[in-house]
This record gives C-alpha cells, structure tokens and sequence, in this order.
DNA sequence: ACATACGGGACACCCCGTTTAT
DNA sequence: ATAAACGGGGTGTCCCGTATGT
C-alpha cells in the first residue's frame, strides 16, 4: 500500500494524485485506508515521504560503500538515478522533489521531506568525512552534491534526456577527486 | 490574469490550483477565460510558463551584465533568488519547478517549462562564453550552475532555510572564478 | 428546488437528508448547486427554512382571518394541519420542529427557525390582541397555543394518530373563547 | 454505553450521531457493540429511547409525588425540565424528541418513542385522577399538558430562551388549579 | 468479550469545461 | 466580451455493518 503511493505520490504528486488510484493501486478496500491511516491523505503522504527518504538513502550507502573515492561514488549515484528516470519513462526521479513543492504548504509533508533531505545529505556527509574532508567542508559539499544532482534530476525528467545527469556526474566526480586528492596530499 | 497564474502556478503547482482560485485572484471573470484562453487551464499554464520563463530570462541577463565575472554574477543570481524566496515566505522558489514535476505528464507543459529552462542555460552559456570559456565547457559549466540553483531552490524552499543557496552560491563562485582564471591565463 | 428542500429538510430533518435526495428531488443539477447556494447544505437549510416559515404563516394568517372567534381559528389551525399530517402519511408535521431539534446545533439554521417561529407567534398574537385581548396577555396565550400544536404535532406524528391534535384543538378553543368573552364583557 | 447512547441521541439525534462518537462516548471498543447490541444502531436507540422514556418518567413521578395541586407540580416540571435545559447550554430539551422526529421513518424506534410518549401520559393523568378529575377530563388534560410543554421545550431550545417553558408552566397551574378546584367543590 | 481489519457505499464539497443568453 | 447557469464526474472523508482472529 504504501509502496504504491510512495511511487504514485512521488512521479505525479500530491494534489494530483487522487486516493482512488492509491487504493486501486495499492490494492487495499477504501473503506479501510481511514483504520489504517487515520490522518488521511496527509498521513498518507507523511508516511509514503519517509519510506522513499529511507529507501533511497539506503540504496545512496550501498552505491557510496561500493565505490573507493567519493567522486567515482557520486558518478554512480547519478548514472543510477539517470537508469531509474529512464527506465520508468521519465517518471521517477526525485521521489521527494514532486511532493515537496506542490504539498510544500502541509507542514507535515514538508518537514518529512526536509527531514529525508537531511538524511541524504547526512549519507553523502559521512562518505566525504571519511575520505578525509573536514567536517564544514565535506557538509558544503555534500549540499552542492545532493543539489546539483536534485536539479539534474528536474532538468533531465523535463528534458526527457538524461545529458544534465551525466554532465552533472562528472562534473562533481571532478570536483570530489581533486579536493579529496589535495586534501590526502596535505595529510 | 496570466500574472496571477504564473504566480499562483509557481508556487502552489499546477493540479494544486483551481480555476477559481485564479480567476478570482486575476480579476477576470471565470466566463471570459474561455474567450481568451480557449485551451483551458492546459493553455493557461504553458502561457503562464512562458510568461515565467521570460521574466526570470530577464532577470538573469539584468544581474549577469552588472558583474564582471561569472563567479560573483552567478553568486549574486543565488542572492536575489534567496532574497525572492524569504521575502514571500518561502513560497516563491522556481516558478517552473513545481509544475515541471507535477504537471510532467502534459507534453504541452513539459516542453514550454524545457523550453523556458533551455532558454535560462542559454543566457548562462553566454555569459561563460564571453568571459572566455570554451563552448562545450560553456555548456557543461551552465548546467551545472542551473542544477545546482535549482536542487539548492528546493531544498531551501523545503528547509524553510536559505543555507543551501547561500553554500551553492559561494561553491559556484570559486567553481567558475578559477575556471575563468585558468582559462585567462591560457589565452 | 428550494420547495423539495424544505419538504425533504422539514419530514426527514436535516442530517438524514442528503445533497443526493435533495438534487434528485429538486430537479437540479448537482453541479449548479454550488452556483445557487455557495453556502452549501447549511445554506440551503436556512432558505429552506425560511420558505416553510413564510408559506405556514401565509397559510396561518389565512385561516386566522376566516374565523371571527379566535377560539375557532385555532382549532381550524389544528385540524387543518392534522389533515397535513394524515394526507402525507404522518410524514408532514412541523415544517421546523425536526431541523430545529436535530441541526439546532448550527447557529445560521438555529436562528433562522428562532426567526419563523417568532413569525407565527406574531401572527396568533396579532389575531389576539384583535379579538380585545390586552397585548401581555395576547403574547402569553400565542406561546401556549403554540407550544400546544407543536407539542400535538410531534405526539401525533410519532404515535400516527391524530388524537393529540384535536384534544389541544378543543382545548384551546374552550380557552381561548372563554378568554375572549371575558374580556369582551369587562370592556 | 446507553447512558451515554442516550444523552447523545437525544442531544444531537438518530442520524446525526455517528457509531464512532457513541463507542468513543461510552468508552465500550466498537468490535463489542455487535455483541451486546446485535441490531446495530437501530436497536441501540430503541434501547436508549426506553431508557430515556423510564428516565424521565420516574423524575416526572418523584415532581408530582412532591406537590399538593397537579396545578404546582406541572409548573414544577417546567422549571425543572428548564433547568436542564439551559444547565447543558441547550442542548437537552426532550430527550425523545429529536429521535422521534428525524428517525421517524424507523418503525421500531418510532412507537419506543410512541411508548415512552403514553407512559408519561399515564403518570400524569394518574396524578389528575387522583385529584378527583374525571378519567376522561384527565387524559385530555394530560394531553394538554405533555403536549405543551413538548412544545415550549422545542421553543426554548430553538430561541436559546425559557420564556416560552415559563410561560407554559404558569399558564398550565392556572388552569389546573381553577379545574381541580371546580371539581372539588362539585365533590 | 474484545479487537483488528475489511468493505462498499454515501457523504458534502468542488472540480473543470460548456452552454446559454446577453 | 461578459455573465449566469449547467452538468457530470471526482475529491477526501466517514459512514454502518461484518468478518476475522484471538
């Protein structure tokens, strides 16, 4: 149920999408979505945020694990994203991006978006520390990391084209490199 | 009218706003829309972007002549794009964003907002170009300006917090002043 | 459409009548309903009640003046709307009474039948101090009267038999005329 | 559960009350209702109409057992039922009334209602009776009496005022005295 | 006895687009 | 060009009743 309209919620919106299609796609009678989510829609939304917060911040650690230095890591990440839009016709990009600006006036939605937010950069964060970045520096740049790819994602589902993604990975696999190379080089 | 809906489409969304809501707030009368707006709200919204396209064009072009260097025009873009977002409560972020993600699945919508974002990467590239860049650097340096501002708009706009624009601002400006430095001294 | 509300409003009351029943009943379309009464349910109830308020005063004000003796008049009034009673198979008491009771916690729709009865009390008392009655006196024989016929009503409705209404019918008439004579004779 | 079934349905009335409110109001879980209670709303408003109906008759009994003439102990009746009325800010008039009017329709709670209705008719005519009236003289007066004052608690209610209760109340003693007294003297 | 969950249907409200007469 | 009225369909919400498992 909630896989559904994490993936309803996140590719159409929030007022866009109607709890009709959710209960339909998500399978679950109408009658009971209100014993399960009392709140409603919103709640609905609350929750749909913060399972695709995690589930992405999950899958962002596993491809950050699997790379050696940062840079290489956050090439991956967008070259993955760029598969995902792709793959789902231009539909699935940011999963939070849709919900937060057009539920961006339920404070509910919106600090379970800023809370995801908070957590991706929190993941990006941790890896650059650990390539040896200084603690302000790695969180300047693990705000331009998730941005610039959060505006790459808006530009390529747009575009129908994945250019921004690409041009955008390697531009920070460029920018990582070299900051952490001078950054071991100091050490 | 069309000022109102850009307006009103920018910052609430497309599906988010009713057709009341905007001839009400354009002083039109909800008869006469049809007159003049034969495609319904699909037309008032791919009008209202072109409207909100051209504007921020302009925009642009104003603050990028009145620097000298990319790196400070763009940082100040930054600026008066935070200062716009505050000043109305966190409500006015990117007129195009919000109705590119939620309004994506019209074609018409989707290829007025890409067009109005081609237009923005456009006056970027120019103004990289004239500094001395290289066009193929010009265009890859532009998109990643323009992604970047608009993830950082996001964030912002969720966050209830300019702190992303301010970091974007300030990481573009060394980005591009070296850029352009090196570039210089090459020449 | 505002004559179906009032009768669907004044035999059912006001939450076991839906907008459904009402369009249905009313001809109308259920789009153009927001058109006529922007205030919604609620709307529609207060007009509907001031409609039933007006017509039974009408119909009041009719019968009164048919009568020399205020005693007759009233008892014609309590047969006349146990016919009512009767010809809608015990549905059409008290246009007021069942919307009064069961949406007397809306304040609009409260005060609207606070209103229509203050009317009818208007009327008896008017009829009263016509037949020589002093006004205090006038004003506190239209209150019994008319608590006595409504009181009537309901028992009659609820027990489906008319005898309640003739019982205070005749009652009143003994009253009323025993009143008046009186008065006639201390003049 | 029926208590508070009962004050809510008489407050509110049948269709205005929703299950929700009267398992949260009684504090019994809602999978229990089905078992005590295997007819579902309607039987719970039977139950709670003679509840309300044996109520209300054992006050009546205590009033009248209280006070010499009848002519007191309906005015005290009065003042009591005012009482009650404006000690819950308006909300508890006749406690079957609302019932017996928007759920008429029900052929079960319609003659409780009709039950509880001849049961209080019983204790007061009992009380005429036992003042000397005739039989035939006390029911017609009981009548008069239930029905008025039924009525007046519905003007009460409505006007958020007890004039009419009062007015009714001194208007009832004075007949019923002048009425006792003239039987007695014929005695 | 209780509690969780289901389930279809109705609720009031409002949507967007059209039509009719000015 | 304006304005009033239409009209069907969709919104989110909540209804009442039932069916499971304890």
């Amino acid at each position: 149920m909630l896989e559904s309209a994490a993936e309803l919620f996140g590719s159409r919106g929030y007022h866009a999408t109607g709890l009709n299609q959710l209960t339909s796609a998500g399978g679950a009678p109408k009658g009971s979505l209100y014993f399960h989510f009392p709140g409603g829609k919103e709640q609905l939304a609350v929750e749909a945020v913060q399972l695709s917060g995690e589930r992405l911040r999950e899958g962002l650690q596993g491809i950050l694990a699997a790379h050696r230095s940062p840079g290489e890591a956050v090439a991956a990440v967008a070259g993955a994203l760029g598969e995902n839009l792709r793959g789902s016709g231009f539909e699935h990009g940011c999963p939070l991006a849709t919900i937060a600006l057009d539920a961006g006036g339920n404070k509910q939605i919106r600090q379970a978006c800023a809370q995801s937010y908070a957590g991706w950069l929190e993941s990006i964060e941790g890896q650059l520390t650990a390539s040896g970045l200084p603690a302000q520096r790695a969180a300047e740049l693990a705000t331009v990391v998730l941005t610039s790819i959060e505006g790459a994602l808006l530009l390529a589902k747009t575009n129908h084209d994945l250019t921004p993604l690409h041009t955008v990975g390697a531009h920070l696999r460029a920018v990582l490199d070299e900051e952490t190379r001078a950054c071991e080089s100091t050490t």
